[in-house]
DNA sequence: CATGAATGAGAGTTCATTCAT
DNA sequence: GATGAATGAACTCTCATTCAT
């Protein structure tokens, strides 16, 4: 058994490794700068190589943006992600909101490579032919939906409040990347969060 | 010599038109995206006219970027500019910062096809080979200390909150793009704005 | 020993199957068209899978072929090879030899997937260069000789008429095919051989 | 003005030699088997400057086709054409029917690399995805109805005689070219054509 | 001023085949 | 006996660019 357990692992190790370095190369070129012989080449197989473990430059993309989805998963603090699906209806307090952006700022900073894939992508699948258009559509659409629902009891405009939020976290992530991580994206986002949900919005006084 | 003055008349109409036209289709497509044939069939001409007038697609895209600066230009209000030039030290009032994000806001709802060439190239940029890299660094820094010195006399951390603004503002135009403009981006920023600069900033009470 | 028996036979039926398919794949594409992977999917087995079985494309060729001479043989009524095989030298009778030639289009229009094959084949391996070039040109010299012999008594040129005979069966498969198999292709060839054989010719006296 | 007709004509007359070449290429390779590259430097020029004339590998392939069917109507006689054209509706007499027979044999046997053309590529196309595939139906269909035509006075049943002179003359002229064009096809085809069409069919006696 | 011809490089993808397992 | 991984070569086609006219 332990020969076929090797031989899965290693298709999946080596799988993981190619979306590795493609989440790299995304990164840094785009999806249209990306060349598959570049990839293969980096990943150390010839072009043919690669295509065997996904069949074309575009199903690389969807596993991708996949992948993208598992880390982000993945990385969303554990007792936040209980505490939202616990109570779903009600609201979480001030605190809560901020603990939680915090950590999904946190997330972006620890992988200054998906946030670049992220922001590079997101620009670029503005056309509507991009293979990912519809991806951050939905995304888009998800996340308004998550950060109202979040901010429900403590703003007038929940709706507007979650697009300016979401506007903040991404374009500060935007700008912590073209200054090559040269400012502290936690601080930052902290800082500008608490400035554009004051304290002594739904009356709570002590927070923060 | 109305005949020489005619034809140069024309080329430049011409270069103004294919101008137009490469800002929509970068736009559109990025510049890794944009293909020269296509942007030549589009206005008409072969493949090597259109490098008759801009002698490679990199040129092509420093046009474009320079032609971007100027309707910029052009766009901000006067009075906000005589204002802004003619005392450069001293700080406008809150009242003023609004008046000028207004209309900075007002400059890109207008242009769409302009604020979806930034938001694309911008992001394409981020990579360090891309040929407007450069352009996009320095309009960064220099928006930036702009932005601070406005904010000077007004908030604790300028620069904090420039880059806040810069975000806030980038990142609105971005999800109203992917939303084919379906809300109003003006009035989403002047709320956003007024949010992350309150009234009660440094004791002016009387604004807004 | 059932047990390798058994696999012995599972081996054949298996290989039968592919050959079986392959005589599909090849008539509907010609063998430059048949790709080994199309054909390994259609058996239900892997690229390599297939190719263990025929260590490689042009070898899969031969087998066919040579499936297509089985084939062949096996439908030629036993009467018919009989009577051939006896009396070589003797010749048969105008209604042997028409009796012949129908048998020969039956089993042409009973077996359709194997005509088309003949006739893509053929076609393809007029280029020197093509693996089955060899096989037609003496299956041509072959089957000329035989109708040849076959004629001897009856006509004045037998090779010629029996040029004329292998043109006109073969064209007339051609067209029927094409044609997908929308007229009847044993009527026709029956009333073409009339014509071309007329019942007088035994007096041998008007003919070219 | 000699400057731009002699432009002209040197794209006419490459162009005309890289139909010249690609009509023996497609002969002897089939459709499947050409490829543009290798018709490319047979022609002296790169990949993409053959692509630049015919815009895709079948785009060449119709202007083959387009080629072939100028240069048959170039070679029919001019006193058949004009004999065929002026009275349709009249029954051409045997002589004349074998006159046409004869001139179009004769075109085919003084053009081999057409006839081969034809050849190959009629059979490639008998798969209905095949790109040509349309084309040879059309074709088919039209000298079937020609031939029918031609012979309607003459025979009880036209259009199987059609189909079966077609058969004929197909089979006849693959079989000269696979034996290397090794006998005489005219003579062999006006044999043919004359035991088929036996002198007293006139008098419509004694045909099946 | 603008074109058409042509190029060289490179794109993504497919193919028959090999090999270890 | 059959698989999955991987290859190298070849495929069609597109790209930005050059050059003579």
């Amino acid at each position: 058994m332990p020969t076929r357990v090797r031989v899965r692992e290693d298709h999946q190790v080596r799988r993981q490794r190619i979306l590795d370095e493609a989440i790299r190369a995304v990164g840094r070129l785009g999806y249209q700068g990306l060349t598959v012989q570049a990839l293969a080449q980096a990943c150390g197989l010839t072009n043919a190589g690669l295509l065997h473990y996904f069949g074309s430059k575009e199903q690389l993309l969807v596993a991708v943006l996949e992948e993208h989805d598992r880390r982000e998963a993945e990385a969303v603090p554990r007792e936040v992600a209980f505490e939202l699906r616990s109570a779903p209806d009600s609201q979480p307090s001030r605190a809560t909101v901020l603990a939680i952006l915090h950590a999904i700022v946190a997330r972006t900073a620890a992988q200054p490579e998906l946030a670049r894939l992220y922001t590079v992508l997101q620009a670029e699948a503005l056309n509507a032919a991009h293979p990912a258009h519809g991806y951050f559509l939905r995304r888009q659409a998800m996340v308004l939906g998550q950060f109202a629902g979040m901010l429900g009891g403590h703003v007038a405009a929940p709706e507007a409040v979650a697009r300016e939020l979401v506007a903040l976290l991404d374009g500060l992530a935007h700008q912590w990347l073209r200054a090559e991580q040269a400012f502290d994206l936690v601080t930052a986002c902290d800082a500008a969060v608490a400035r554009l949900l004051p304290a002594d919005l739904a009356g709570d006084r002590h927070d923060l």
